[in-house]
DNA sequence: CTACGGAGCTGAGAAAATCA
DNA sequence: TGATTTTCTCAGCTCCGTAG
């Protein structure tokens, strides 16, 4: 809903936002031609024509770094279907929770149709042209976690992605205590062999595939698999949840 | 085992609206 | 027009929770 989005303006906030759409002023092109009827400024009203003008042509050449400074990030959600074609669902696995003790066993990243594992040993150097294809990157807890355990491992990605993180949107629209418990709560269900796998068992997996266990890798990139797939479920529903929040406001 | 940025709150300061 | 009040944005501050 980036065509709604008035909030990546400087000097625009909230406020500002809700008082336009309860306006019945939903999108750029409706502000441009009937900005008239707002009661705001003059001085905004020219900056938000500007803005909105520089947006069009931006966004028309998807080109998702004119966003990134703008849009504060518990807002990248808002992105989610202009860059749907750009976007990528992102889950790692490691040997363990610290940066400075622990490594990348496999990063699983999913397009929305297909699923890729990069593996510790075998392609994980692939992931770097890979997640350059993105405009968008989804994660859960990938802010605090993921995206700083790949940039201290492999430092010469520069993330430079709009980044939706589910473990923040998700808390927005009432759900907490970790992806698997969401899950649950949302009825989301995992496939038979791998229901009980968690973080703790893939870097057991990992241990058991190092040791020349070939079926526990099988296991582990499954359930790396299944963690992203699932993550798109996740954004959709999340999306729509958060979107409509957003127009409550109008009435 | 561990760090990090988000949410949420507060107050400063700018901008805008109101009044004389 | 100039002074005062009100509204709004944003930066700075703690605290918390999640990941393998």
């Amino acid at each position: 809903m980036l065509y709604n989005t008035f909030q990546h303006i400087p000097g625009i906030g909230k406020k500002t936002e809700e008082k336009i759409w309860k306006k019945q002023i939903l999108t750029w092109d409706l502000f441009l031609s009937e900005h008239k009827k707002i009661n705001i400024s003059e001085s905004k009203i020219k900056k938000i024509c500007k803005y909105v003008e520089l947006s069009k042509i931006e966004i028309e050449k998807k080109n998702h770094l004119f966003f990134l400074p703008l849009l504060s990030r518990s807002m990248h959600w808002r992105a989610y279907p202009e860059f749907a074609d750009n976007c990528c669902f992102l889950d790692i696995e490691t040997t363990g929770l610290s940066r400075d003790y622990h490594d990348i066993t496999t990063i699983a990243v999913y397009d929305g149709k297909e699923s890729k594992v990069f593996i510790q040993g075998k392609n994980l150097d692939e992931f770097r042209s890979e997640i350059k294809k993105y405009s968008l990157i989804v994660t859960y807890n990938g802010i605090c976690f993921d995206i700083p355990f790949i940039e201290q491992k492999l430092p010469d990605i520069g993330f430079d992605h709009l980044h939706v993180d589910l473990r923040f949107a998700l808390k927005k629209i009432g759900y907490s205590g970790g992806l698997k418990s969401i899950e649950k709560q949302l009825g989301i269900v995992r496939e038979g062999d791998i229901c009980d796998v968690d973080g703790y068992e893939a870097v057991r997996l990992w241990k058991r595939y190092k040791r020349g266990d070939k079926r526990a890798l099988d296991k582990l990139m499954k359930y790396n698999i299944e963690d992203v797939v699932n993550l798109k479920t996740l954004m959709d529903i999340t999306y729509k949840n958060l979107r409509e929040k957003s127009f409550s406001c109008i009435q």
